[in-house]
DNA sequence: AGCTGCCATCTTTTT
DNA sequence: GATGGCAGCT
C-alpha cells in the first residue's frame, strides 16, 4: 500500500480511504486533521482521480496553501494540473470572473473590504442606526439569501418601532448593493451570494460545475455559515461526493455567522453519512486533554467524543494566581525567562488572551525583563490607512471611474479640498451626468477653478492626468508603475515629511509586493493584485524565534510547548454579557488549553485594571468547570515576594525584602528601604 | 480648510 | 486609558 497511507492510524486511514458519499470526519484538537485530509486528496489522485475533478475548501490562504504543498509532495507532483484547492472566497472570485456576465456585470470587479463597505454604508446611514448594526444586518441577510425587497416584505407584522428600523435597513440594503453594482464592487459576502444567485438561476451551468467537481472536501466545516452549505449543496447537485471535516467544539466564529448546526446536523441532511472520528491526539500531555475534555463536556451542543493522548501524563498544569496584571506580567516574565535559559525556543512558547486590551501589561513586563516577543497585530497590512490609501489609488489605474476610491484620496496629498469644496464638485458632477472622474477629466481648467477655487482646480486637474497616464502604465504590468505612481502622486514622500516612520516602511513594503508581483506574473493585470491583497491576510508572518502572544482566535490552528492564558477570570474569560454565548466562550477555552503541547500555565489576577477602573475580579468559573481548582489544586507561588526581592513602594520607593511571614492571604514583609527596617504588607508593593 | 478639544466608545475578526 | 469621530473655532 502506499507509503503515505501507511503513515495513519487506523480511524485516519479509514476517513482517507472513503471516497464517495457524504462523509464527516470529526476531529478533535490535535487529531492529525490536515495530515488525514492531505492524504485523502492524495489518495484520491492515485486512485486516478482527475485532480480536476477535485474541488477542496478552506478558510484561510494558509491552510490551503499547506494542504496543496503537502498532497503534492505526497504524490510527486506528477499530476498534470492541480487539484482545485481554494479558499471558499477565492473559489467565489474565481467563479464570478468567469460567470458575472450573467448577472449582467462586467468581470473586472473590485473587491470591498470590511472597512470599505463601513464607507459606503455611512453615506445612506442616519444617525439613528449603528453602521455596524447595519453592515451585520445587510450580511446577515445576504448569507440567508435575503434580497433588499424580500427583507423590506419582511418587516410586515414587525411591531411599530421595530418595523421602522428594519424598514429603514432594507432602504440602506437596498440602495448599498446599487451602489455596489454602479461601482462594480463586490463584497466578501457577494463572493459567495453571487456564484450562488448565478447557480440557483442557472441550471444547465449547475449541473454543469457539481459534474466538474465531483469530490468535493471541506476543511474547517464547524465554521462555515448559511451561505457556504447552500453552495456547497449546489456544488453536490450532481452527487453527493462531500467530505467535511471539522470539530464542533471548535467552532468560535459563531458571532460571524458560522452556524454549528451544520457540523452537528450534517448526518441528518445528509442521510446516508458516514461519521468518522478522529480522538487520538498527537500534541498535548494526558494532563492538559484532561481539563480541555472535562471544560468542554459542559456544553450541551455537541457531538460526544473525548480526546486521548498518545503521550504520556505530563507536568500539572499551573495555575498562577496574581494581585494584578503587573504582578502576573512580571512572573510570565520571570517563568519565560527560566525556560529559555533552559533552552527552550522562544518560538515554542506562547501567552493568549480573549481581549486585546489585555495585552498591554504582558508588552511592559517583557519588555522590563527583555524578551522579545511578537504581538500578532489585530489590524491587518491591508487594513493599515496607508496601505488602504494606496490601494484606492490602484483602483483608479484599473477603474478611474471609481467615485468611492476617488472620493477617498481626493484630498491626499493635500490638494485643498475639504468638505465643501468636494461636496460643491460631486453636484457639479453629478449635474453633468458624469463621475467624479469624468468631471475633472473634462471640465476645462477655467471652470474647474470656478468650483473648487485656483489653486485645487489646477491640482485637480494634474490628479486626473496622473489617473490617466497611470491607469495607461498599469495596463502595461504592474512592474514599472511603482516609481512612477510615487513621483506623479508622491504617498511616500508625504509620511516621509511627517516622519511616520513606520507608515513610509508599509507604503515601501507595498511597492515592493507591486514590483514583486509585477516580475512573477508580468502578464497578470492589476485587478488581480488587488483581488489578491483583498482576500489576503498577514497571518502568515508567524513562527519567528520570539515567543507569541495573541488571542485565542489567532491561535488557532496552531501549536506550543509552553503555553500561557491569562485573564482567566470571570467576565474576561469567559466574557459575559449580551452579545456572548456561553458555550462559544467555553469552546473557546477549549482552544486555548489544546494549543499547550507541553506546558500550561493558567494565569488569574485578583484584580486588573481596564477601562480607565480597577476592579476585582473572581476565578474563571472555567477553572472549575475543568476541574482545576477545588481538590487538585496546584498552587504557584513563584509571584510571591520572597526574601531577598527586590521591591517599590510608592511612598517609600525602593528596597530589599528582609523577611517574609505569612499573613493571611498575603505576606508580612520586612524591607530595608535604605537603611530604615520597615513591616509592610505584600500588596503595598511591587516586585521588580 | 484644517486644527483642537470634547465625548462616546471600548470582544473576538479566517475572507 | 486610548482612540476615533465630530463640532466648533481659527
Amino acid at each position: 500500500m502506499d507509503q503515505f497511507l501507511a503513515e495513519l492510524n487506523a480511524a485516519q486511514r479509514e476517513a482517507a480511504m472513503l471516497v464517495d458519499g457524504p462523509i464527516l470526519i470529526l476531529a478533535g484538537a490535535g487529531t492529525g486533521k490536515t495530515k488525514t485530509i492531505t492524504t485523502r486528496l492524495a489518495y484520491l489522485l492515485s486512485q486516478g482521480i482527475d485532480p480536476g475533478s477535485t474541488l477542496t475548501l478552506t478558510f484561510t490562504n494558509k491552510a490551503a496553501r499547506e494542504m496543496r504543498d503537502r498532497a503534492l509532495q505526497m504524490i510527486g507532483q506528477q499530476t498534470l494540473h492541480p487539484p482545485g484547492l481554494y479558499t471558499f472566497h477565492k473559489f467565489g472570485l474565481l467563479f464570478l470572473r468567469f460567470h458575472m456576465d450573467r448577472l449582467e456585470r462586467r468581470n473586472n470587479f473590485v473587491i470591498i473590504d470590511t472597512d470599505d463597505k463601513k464607507r459606503i454604508l455611512k453615506q445612506f446611514t442616519p444617525e439613528s442606526l449603528q453602521i455596524k448594526a447595519v453592515a451585520s444586518e445587510i450580511s446577515h441577510c445576504k448569507n440567508s439569501l435575503i434580497g433588499p425587497d424580500e427583507a423590506m416584505a419582511q418587516t410586515e407584522g414587525l411591531d411599530a418601532v421595530l418595523k421602522k428600523r428594519y424598514q429603514k435597513m432594507a432602504e440602506i440594503y437596498g440602495q448599498y448593493q446599487s451602489y455596489l453594482q454602479s461601482n462594480n464592487l463586490v463584497d466578501f459576502d457577494d463572493l459567495l451570494a453571487l456564484p450562488h444567485q448565478i447557480l440557483k438561476e442557472n441550471e444547465s451551468l449547475r449541473q454543469d460545475i457539481s459534474r466538474r467537481y465531483q469530490y468535493v472536501m471541506v476543511d474547517e466545516y464547524q465554521d462555515t455559515n448559511e451561505l457556504q452549505l447552500r453552495l456547497l449543496k449546489q456544488l453536490c447537485d450532481t452527487h453527493e461526493n462531500l467530505c467535511v471535516v471539522g470539530d464542533d467544539d471548535q467552532s468560535i466564529y459563531g458571532w460571524r455567522g458560522a452556524n454549528v448546526q451544520n457540523i452537528l446536523g450534517f448526518s441528518q441532511l445528509f442521510k446516508k453519512t458516514a461519521v468518522i472520528k478522529l480522538e487520538e491526539n498527537y500534541r498535548s500531555t494526558q494532563t492538559i486533554l484532561k481539563a480541555a475534555n472535562e471544560l468542554i463536556a459542559h456544553n450541551r451542543q455537541r457531538h460526544d467524543k473525548k480526546l486521548i493522548s498518545t503521550l504520556g501524563e505530563g507536568e500539572a498544569i499551573a495555575l498562577m494566581e496574581s494581585h494584578d496584571e503587573n504582578e502576573e506580567s512580571t512572573a510570565i516574565a520571570r517563568r519565560i525567562g527560566r525556560l529559555i535559559e533552559g533552552g527552550v525556543r522562544p518560538g515554542e512558547i506562547a501567552i493568549l488572551f480573549r481581549i486585546n486590551a489585555l495585552s498591554r501589561s504582558l508588552e511592559e513586563g517583557l519588555n522590563k525583563a527583555r524578551i522579545p516577543y511578537k504581538l500578532v497585530d489585530s489590524v491587518g497590512f491591508y487594513e493599515r490607512l496607508e496601505i488602504k490609501d494606496a490601494i484606492a489609488y490602484l483602483r483608479l489605474m484599473v477603474n478611474p471611474h471609481d467615485d468611492f476610491s476617488l472620493r477617498r484620496v481626493i484630498n491626499k496629498p493635500k490638494r485643498g479640498v475639504g468638505k465643501a469644496t468636494l461636496e460643491k464638485i460631486e453636484k457639479a458632477a453629478f449635474e453633468a451626468g458624469q463621475t467624479l472622474f469624468g468631471y475633472l477629466e473634462q471640465t476645462p481648467p477655467d471652470e474647474l477653478a470656478v468650483v473648487a477655487g485656483k489653486k485645487s482646480g489646477q491640482l485637480l486637474h494634474q490628479l486626473a492626468d496622473a489617473i490617466k497616464e497611470l491607469s495607461q502604465l498599469a495596463s502595461e504590468g504592474t512592474y514599472a508603475l511603482v516609481d512612477r505612481f510615487e513621483s506623479l502622486i508622491g504617498l511616500r514622500k508625504l509620511y516621509l515629511e511627517a516622519e511616520e516612520i513606520e507608515r513610509v516602511q508599509n507604503i515601501d513594503e507595498l511597492y515592493g509586493l507591486l514590483r514583486d508581483f509585477g516580475i512573477q506574473n508580468p502578464h497578470l493585470p492589476l485587478e488581480e493584485f488587488l483581488a489578491e491583497s483583498a482576500l489576503s491576510s498577514d497571518q502568515d508572518a508567524l513562527g519567528g524565534e520570539v515567543i507569541s502572544m495573541m488571542t485565542i482566535h489567532a491561535a488557532k490552528g496552531l501549536e506550543f510547548e509552553h503555553l500561557f492564558v491569562i485573564g482567566l477570570e470571570d467576565g474576561f474569560f469567559p466574557l459575559l454579557g449580551d452579545g456572548t454565548d456561553s458555550e462559544e466562550e467555553r469552546r473557546l477555552g477549549y482552544v486555548a488549553f489544546t494549543r499547550a503541547k507541553k506546558s500550561l500555565t493558567l494565569c488569574t489576577a485578583r484584580s486588573r485594571f481596564f477601562r480607565g477602573r480597577r476592579q476585582e475580579m473572581i476565578k474563571s468559573r472555567f477553572l472549575t468547570e475543568a476541574g482545576l481548582i477545588k481538590g487538585s489544586l496546584t498552587l504557584d507561588d513563584s509571584s510571591a515576594i520572597k526574601k531577598g526581592d527586590l521591591i517599590k513602594h510608592k511612598l517609600f520607593g525602593m528596597g530589599r525584602v528582609t523577611a517574609a511571614t505569612k499573613a493571611g492571604r498575603e505576606y508580612k514583609l520586612t524591607i530595608n528601604f535604605g537603611g530604615t527596617s520597615r513591616d509592610i504588607l505584600s500588596s503595598f508593593v511591587e516586585r521588580i
